[in-house]
DNA sequence: GCCGTTTTCGGCCCGACTGTTTTCAGTCG
């Protein structure tokens, strides 16, 4: 078994002993120990064989021994004893908004539900308003909420490239009004997540309740969840859930804080101020023996207050960044301004939709000092690929356009197909005249792990290749990522100098937070390029640097930060 | 079930909203 799958296994026991009734800190340690293998990366087969599985925060003997019989049996006595006594499809009852694990079980014990169909057939037939404790209104939100999700299967989650434009329109829309003074974006988009659950937003107004209403009746609602004093609930066009949290006094900054999270940040830092003396909360802090209220206009201040450096959102997962600002060692991330160039631009040559002149000056435009024309070489041929001919007439066109453009600098270059057998798409001698060789897999994705895996570590051993492209080619809600040994392919491209690409693209973002965090560790050069095919997606680039802040990445960890005669001189261009 | 710069036992983050309830449990964030 691997990492996830143990990790599956651990929240599944807690989600069976939530329904059994079971003690709510043992259902919180299983969840503990499941997340915290989930977010190892280290294989827990390896730490197993090294007798350090009670290294793991959450692990403890119980569950140290319940994982050990796992890898060896493939499950554990605990997990199938209790697994029948259980319906098997209850996963999809809890799931249902406003079903938890204690409606689940009374709807099971008194009426047998056993899964999603059940559900709707008992609250169509109108049998759970007849439970003690149930009502008409009840039913009606659990037959409208399992309908939702019927409809909706289990879509879960929107990449971050969705949902992020969805936050602006509704900010913008909340402020045109006179009510609403100040909005602000919170939750996982805040903290640049590739993607995420819902929309959260926090505002501030002299009259919370009226704001409220306004959101409720606002363009494009579809349907109100929750309407209350100070917090409101819909789901907007495009079946997205935004959760709006209002105040009017000065604690504003510790409600950005509460509201952006992690919860797994939150409980952190509320258990710092417990040890301090205080209750945290979105109101700021409260002093555990008089009870005095003490709100923070601003983070800084409330991070501060707690003995802690600020924290930039990008960084709150629980993933060690509140150890780091103890001591004062939160790195300065890189941002947007520190990009210098895009090594990853395509042009009207292959699938662009933009003259490379057009690109050069949009370039230009924002600053950069350089750009790499990056078009699909001749395999690609949906995309237009060049063949080995037009790639020199490609060449010859930017020395022609670099001569009468100033104040940028066109490198040559290609997006060269890693063809199935491990060779590139174009021969030595060319690759030779180009500046920059990025390199991708496009064609023969199904590839086994291990064929994928020799593919790209015989692309990275060519001496005239310099970047590796979107590494594990995932596109969401498309395609999955390769099936691939990613700890082979960063051997292999540290051992060879080569550098990996943190693909902006919003449906892309590949590499992701966690490999991009890998690839830091081990001392591995990033780029961070939008592989824009037009002029406005050159602003993708906020989702890559979103990407690279919360996998830690400093300015220095990245090429194209570089100036134009370093970069030149890092990659021996003339 | 886990865990310990005042602990190996006794805590474990804290609050909003809803429905069905005369005082709160359940769910969610
Ligand atoms: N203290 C505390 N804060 C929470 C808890 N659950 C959620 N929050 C805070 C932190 C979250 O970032 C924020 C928004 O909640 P969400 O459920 O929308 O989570 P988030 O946006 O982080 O992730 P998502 O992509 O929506 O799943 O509310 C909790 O149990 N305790
Ligand atoms: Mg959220
Ligand atoms: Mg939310
Ligand atoms: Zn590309």
């Amino acid at each position: 078994m691997d990492n996830s799958e143990v990790a599956k296994r651990l929240f599944e026991m807690a989600e069976m002993l939530e329904f059994k009734g079971e003690n709510v800190f043992k259902i919180k340690a299983y969840q503990k120990a499941a997340r915290n293998i989930e977010e190892l990366e280290e294989d827990i087969n390896i730490l197993r064989q090294r007798d350090e599985l009670g290294t793991i925060s959450g692990v403890g003997e119980a569950i140290e021994a319940k994982i050990k019989e796992m890898l060896d049996t493939g499950t554990f006595k605990a997990f199938e004893e209790i697994r029948h006594t259980i319906p098997q499809d209850i996963e999809e009852i809890i799931a249902v908004q406003g079903i938890g694990p204690k409606t689940a079980h009374l709807l099971y014990s008194k009426l047998g539900v056993k899964d999603l169909q059940g559900l709707l057939k008992a609250a169509e037939e109108h049998r759970i308003r007849r439970i003690p404790g149930m009502g008409v209104k009840t039913e009606e939100h659990i037959l409208i909420a399992a309908k939702r999700q019927l409809a909706e299967g289990n879509i879960g989650r929107f990449p971050l490239g969705v949902a992020l434009p969805i936050a602006e329109e509704i900010s913008k829309k909340l402020l045109d009004g006179i009510l609403i003074r100040e909005v602000r974006i919170a939750g996982s988009i805040r903290r640049w997540k590739d993607t995420v659950g819902d929309i959260d937003l926090i505002a501030r107004s002299d009259e919370p309740e009226k704001a409220i209403e306004v959101f409720t009746v606002m363009d494009n609602m579809q349907e109100v969840l929750e309407k209350g004093n100070t917090k409101g609930s819909i789901i907007y066009k495009g079946n997205i859930q935004v959760d709006l949290r209002i105040v009017k006094d000065d604690a504003f900054g510790s409600l950005l804080q509460h509201f952006t999270g992690s919860k797994e940040h939150n409980v952190k830092l509320r258990q710092i101020a417990l040890s301090k003396g205080f209750h945290l909360s979105e109101y700021g802090l409260k002093n555990a023996t008089t009870a005095e209220q003490i709100p923070f206009s601003t983070e800084h201040e409330q991070y501060e207050r707690l003995g802690l450096q600020f924290i930039p959102p990008e960084l709150r997962e629980d993933w060690g960044e509140i150890e780091a600002a103890m001591e004062k060692k939160i790195p300065r991330l890189i941002e947007v301004s520190d990009i210098k160039g895009d090594l990853h631009v395509h042009s009207n040559w292959s699938d662009g939709h933009n003259s490379i002149e057009e690109m050069a000056l949009a370039a230009k435009a924002l600053g950069y000092q350089y750009i790499n024309i990056s078009d699909h070489s001749a395999s690609s041929k949906i995309a237009n690929g060049l063949s080995e001919k037009r790639l020199l007439d490609h060449i010859k066109e930017i020395e022609r356009l670099n001569e009468c453009i100033e104040g940028i600098r066109i490198l040559s270059g290609t997006e060269c197909d890693i063809l199935p057998d491990g060779t590139l798409d174009y021969s030595d001698e060319l690759l030779e005249q180009l500046d920059i060789v990025v390199v991708a897999v496009h064609g023969s994705v199904e590839q086994d792990s291990k064929t994928m895996t020799q593919r790209i570590v015989s692309a990275l051993e060519n001496e005239h290749v310099h970047i590796l492209a979107h590494p594990t080619g995932r596109k969401f809600g498309k395609r999955l990522p390769f099936a691939m040994n990613m700890e082979k392919i960063m051997d292999t491209a540290l051992e060879y100098g080569k550098v990996l690409e943190i693909n902006s693209s919003p449906q892309r973002l590949d590499l992701n937070d966690k490999f991009a965090m890998m690839a830091r560790e081990r001392g591995i050069k990033l780029a961070i390029n939008t592989d824009t095919h037009s002029l406005e997606q050159f602003g993708n680039i906020r989702y890559g640097i979103g990407t690279a802040r919360r996998a830690w990445i400093a300015s220095n960890d990245v090429i194209n930060t570089l100036h134009l005669k370093d970069i030149c001189k890092l990659l021996g261009i003339s």
